[in-house]
DNA sequence: TTGCTATATCGCTATATGGCGATATAAGTC
DNA sequence: GACTTATATCGCCATATAGCGATATAGCAA
């Protein structure tokens, strides 16, 4: 989090971003905190899906896929068009990509280092 | 929730990733998915903190901090060590900088968006 | 119109989680 | 030992939300 001076003035403690910022940032975090959402993106990364194709890639109900495509829509990380029956959805924010990359090297770190622990032994 | 799908040889369809991979990146989102938790964060960056300072810093109790904390420690985020009768925290996973980096640009790239529009009335 | 398909929404239940007060544990001082 | 401080954990409540079946809506075709 970038360390900008905030004029905004609070109770003189604590901050450098104002309480409604860490609310939005905290509710884009909060829309890649789903397996099923991560699957969707994941989907998406190969390009534009209907939603019966994203139904069939996340293994879960209709009703459930429309909700979460619904928070995606929210969020900003998805654009949706609507192509005779079809809602064709894909990704807008291309943030994405990156936040995935980091965290997926994260986990391979981590995976990689426990390797090494378990060779150890 | 409820463990739902088993993860099978892939129907050749839609992953790339395994569930399995997929629930530990949703686990490190939803991480930084509460305000709180962010804002420890975001007062860790400043270096190494006790407890008691993030009490303060974040605005809530010693219990709801001591568990925001036990959480980011889970998710790999933070380190902690005992000093004396403190805790000291501090982040131990320097992509948290980038993450945060790149969320608090889309909210900035977003509002100058929403700006110039407003602008344009 | 009727019927069909694709998607969205509703109603519901179960579970997860944040916040709180109270209490327990750990570590220091006397 | 007793006492204090710093932190962790427990119990409870309220809310949020994932999943599901059922239903509603939208768009096309006959």
């Amino acid at each position: 989090m970038p360390k900008r001076a905030q004029s905004r003035r609070q109770p003189a403690a604590s901050k450098q971003l104002p309480d409604a910022a860490l609310e939005l940032i905290a509710q884009r975090f909060r829309a890649l905190s789903e397996p099923v959402r991560l699957k969707l993106l994941s989907a998406l990364m190969q390009g534009e899906k209907n939603v019966t194709q994203l139904v069939e890639a996340a293994g879960t109900g209709q009703a459930n896929v429309s909700k979460h495509l619904s928070i995606l829509k929210h969020a900003g990380m998805i654009a949706t068009r609507r192509e005779g029956l079809a809602t064709l959805c894909s990704i807008s924010d291309p943030a994405i990509f990156q936040l995935c990359e980091i965290m997926c090297a994260r986990l391979k770190d981590e995976h990689a280092q426990r390797s090494r622990h378990l060779e150890g032994l």
